[in-house]
DNA sequence: AAAATTAATTTCCTATAGTGAACCGACATG
DNA sequence: CATGTCGGTTCACTATAGGAAATTAATTTT
């Protein structure tokens, strides 16, 4: 009856997956703040404009509150979105977050010229992205943009040679085990220069707030 | 026909309460990043597994959706929730920073156990730590103490086996390619389980207090 | 202890979010 | 120009979130 964990839990089971801390508790969350502040659910339904009954649903997962739920709710308790998603008790953790990606088994996400397979997909907030990329682009003519995002990024070739291509700066050749950490919002892009397909192994940061 | 806007507004008015927040247009925001990465619906269908139906809606303001698509868009478009809310960011910066590491070429750290090699080492202030460690111990008995570091770790066998031993769970055997993702403030410790030294690949997060 | 009070849950119904299929331009290609 | 096909919207339908009122659980009152 739990809003959606069951057909997760099967899903993931049915895939062989493992463990994994995911869904943040909204509920839980929610219940934490409310009794903290000694609200009764009925006071939270006058400041939030939400019924008693929703109220109850959403702290016991039984329903996923729509968007403009969350708002009220954000609204009305005078809080902000990111204090009403970081997991409860931050400071005090008897217990660390795990999450294993075997070899092939990271979310695939084909393009044309790279194919990104994300990697610890299943646990959420995060600080940085891993991912490896297979390169197939084999000239820069292929792009008609830069790729380009916040933060730094972290790449290293596992596999073949590739050519990096930065703004500001010559292209980079690469060979396997060369490395290279930069500025991800200047504007970069990469081609094999194997006669094989290239795969590199990045890691982003996320931009933060929480 | 907006979403929610018209109730919320006659809600605010009838009980006299001010707006605490910002009618974020969830679906424009949604929308400029679907252009910015140059996707099409069908694509950002795939990856988030929700309907190009919805998704259409969701950009238009024709539906708000419920946290549980919320947050398949945000897993399956590797962002975070303050990124799809908060609109567009000023950019364009005129320079970015890279630095390079060929291979072996990193700053070595020899220890009993682990041979650490930090990468992009002339790097100042960096938000990520990457570095090669070549995995020597054999026994989880060679270690007095757990190793254990604020933030987050990412770590990919490069080569070899290994056993990862981490507070609270059970080890795990991690081949070539295999990678896992972990708060590196659980206790944490590598042993090779291959007849010759492994290599792992990892990155930690840095507190920003240091 | 029964009755009254208060807070949370559950029920049952309605409103709406989510889906697949059909439908529309806008561009190709023959 | 017919004929695809590609990206997006709309439609008809199903699944589920939200609300009003009944139910249950726990306290307090008399």
């Amino acid at each position: 009856m739990s809003a959606n964990t069951d057909q997760e839990a099967a899903l993931r089971i049915a895939s062989g997956r493992k463990p994994f801390v995911e869904p943040l508790r909204l509920g839980e969350r929610l219940k934490e703040i409310r009794l903290a502040n000694q609200w009764t659910l009925e006071d939270v339904s006058q400041r939030t404009g939400l019924a008693r009954s929703t109220l109850s649903k959403i702290e016991n997962d039984q329903i996923s509150p729509t968007f403009t739920a969350v708002q009220k709710l954000i609204g009305g308790l005078g809080i902000d979105l990111p204090q009403l998603l970081s997991p409860p008790k931050p400071q005090s953790r008897t217990f660390g977050r795990r999450d294993l990606t075997r070899t092939g088994e990271g979310q695939q996400h084909p393009t044309p010229t790279y194919e990104h397979e994300l990697l610890s997909w299943q646990l959420a907030q995060k600080r940085m992205i891993p991912f490896k990329t297979i390169v197939r682009a084999r000239s820069f003519e292929e792009f008609s943009e830069w790729v380009r995002h916040d933060g730094e990024e972290f790449l290293i070739v596992l596999e073949g040679t590739i050519r990096l291509y930065t703004e500001f700066y010559e292209p980079l050749e690469l060979e396997r085990g060369d490395s290279i950490y930069f500025d991800s919002d200047m504007g970069h892009a990469l081609v094999s220069t194997s006669d094989h397909d290239a795969v590199v192994l990045s890691v982003c940061t996320r931009g933060d707030a929480s």
